[in-house]
DNA sequence: CGCAACGTTGAGGCGTATCAAGCAATGTGG
DNA sequence: CCACATTGCTTGATACGCCTCAACGTTGCG
């Protein structure tokens, strides 16, 4: 398992270093980054945080997959985010964890000590508009998710999710036969169906009428191929 | 209906003067923002944002209650956020309006033209960094929104949906008989059923059920009393 | 090989949506 | 002041989508 980053990586060649929360700093303020940040790893599965728990860092999910989850007491549990590379992770200002996060793939985090990053939010005006700006897309993307959790019939909803995937990491440049493409699901059928706030079971019926309605084709567990990702934007419901 | 703010009201007056995106500013800061600061009021049903539509400015609400609602195509529509006195509304950096908004009570707006107070965001890190706490909360409650619609049954659904109204309307030093609270709810059935997710039918029959269970009382459409807010809570799984 | 983890498929039940009717409060025009 | 319409809410009967429980299939690994 060593594609992992070594600690002594520097930021310029670091991957997410034009979306993450670095993304508009200037050379000295990577400077200043560079020097308090740590690289931690995390193996599929692995616990990253625990909700309630003190948190020690804030920091930027390199590569891998992560997921904020929140659970009632007796065990029904809702993913309320899905960190992809680049997502941060902490919050400034705030002592205590909000919501678990686990790894679901393996994680490479890029961690920052949580008072001297806080030290630079008030020195860096770069670092805090990123941040908002961030901060802002998420609501966002949680917003939307409030209509699909709220709103959508489980076929809409494992349509959106595809749909979502493959924008999340398909590279824009690398486009395909027109309208056809392909995706690695970064989660099981179980972190899906947490997600989508369904079971595991409605998870995979609904793959597999997308598939006999020929919106899909499978191939393995993980894989699956878009033949035409219009026609699966119109069963999202956008 | 002259609850109404008048355009000459000062900010040291302004009853949500602590509490708003201006909570930690100087009196200098404050000084600036008065300048910029224009009312307006809405009536209650009146749309104030329309999703895709240019947003002319940003601002805090004042008084009254508003939705930021989204819809599909074929109507069914989602609350994706309940604004009540002090909340934001806008978003700085972004042209169009990614939500409607919607007063669903008489509703006065403190605006601010979107370029002025972008330029103060630049200028007065007390503003912008008080918009990052603001935003992570709301981001926060959107998740915690998010674990409601995806996982609740609609019976923990209204009991969630009357302890958080309880909690952002009332007084803390206004405590009654240890248990005892009373509301008045903000919202219609309607829109109530827009923002958990149900529809109408469901959420009268569940006020029903919890009347006749006797955790809430009901006086007339829009008032509730809770005799026992701990056993309620109980059924809010929370 | 045998087992564990993950995924698929089927049968039946439950909770919420849908459709429909009726009630209470409020407003309107003759 | 009364007939009538309107709006917001409640209640009932029925339908249906997703959940639950259960069995089986597939893949990978010690």
């Amino acid at each position: 398992m060593e594609k992992n980053f070594s600690k002594e990586k520097s930021c310029d060649s670091c991957p997410i270093r034009h979306r993450a929360v670095c993304a508009s700093c200037e050379p000295n303020e990577l400077a200043t980054l560079d020097q308090i940040k740590t690289y931690r790893n995390y193996d599929a599965g692995q616990p990253i945080i625990f909700a309630g728990d003190q948190m020690p860092f804030v920091g930027s999910l390199v590569t891998g997959t992560a997921t904020l989850e929140q659970m009632l007491e007796d065990g029904r549990k809702q993913t309320v985010g899905l960190l992809l590379p680049s997502d941060f992770i902490g919050r400034p200002g705030r002592e205590l964890a909000p919501y678990d996060v686990t790894a679901v793939t393996d994680v490479t985090l890029c961690c920052f000590q949580k008072p001297k990053f806080e030290e630079l939010l008030r020195t860096t005006p770069h670092v805090s508009q990123r941040l908002l700006e961030m901060a802002l897309d998420e609501l966002d993307a949680a917003r939307d998710w409030m209509l699909l959790l709220g709103r959508k019939t489980a076929r809409e909803k494992i349509a959106t999710f595809i749909i979502m995937i493959e924008k999340r990491l398909t590279h824009p440049t690398l486009t395909r036969h027109q309208n056809e493409r392909h995706i690695i699901l970064p989660l099981t059928r179980e972190a899906m169906s947490d997600y989508l706030g369904l079971t595991i079971e409605t998870v995979s019926r609904q793959f597999s009428a997308l598939k006999k309605d020929e919106l899909i084709r499978l191939e393995g567990k993980r894989g699956v191929t878009i033949p035409d990702i219009t026609a699966l934007r119109d069963v999202a419901g956008y």
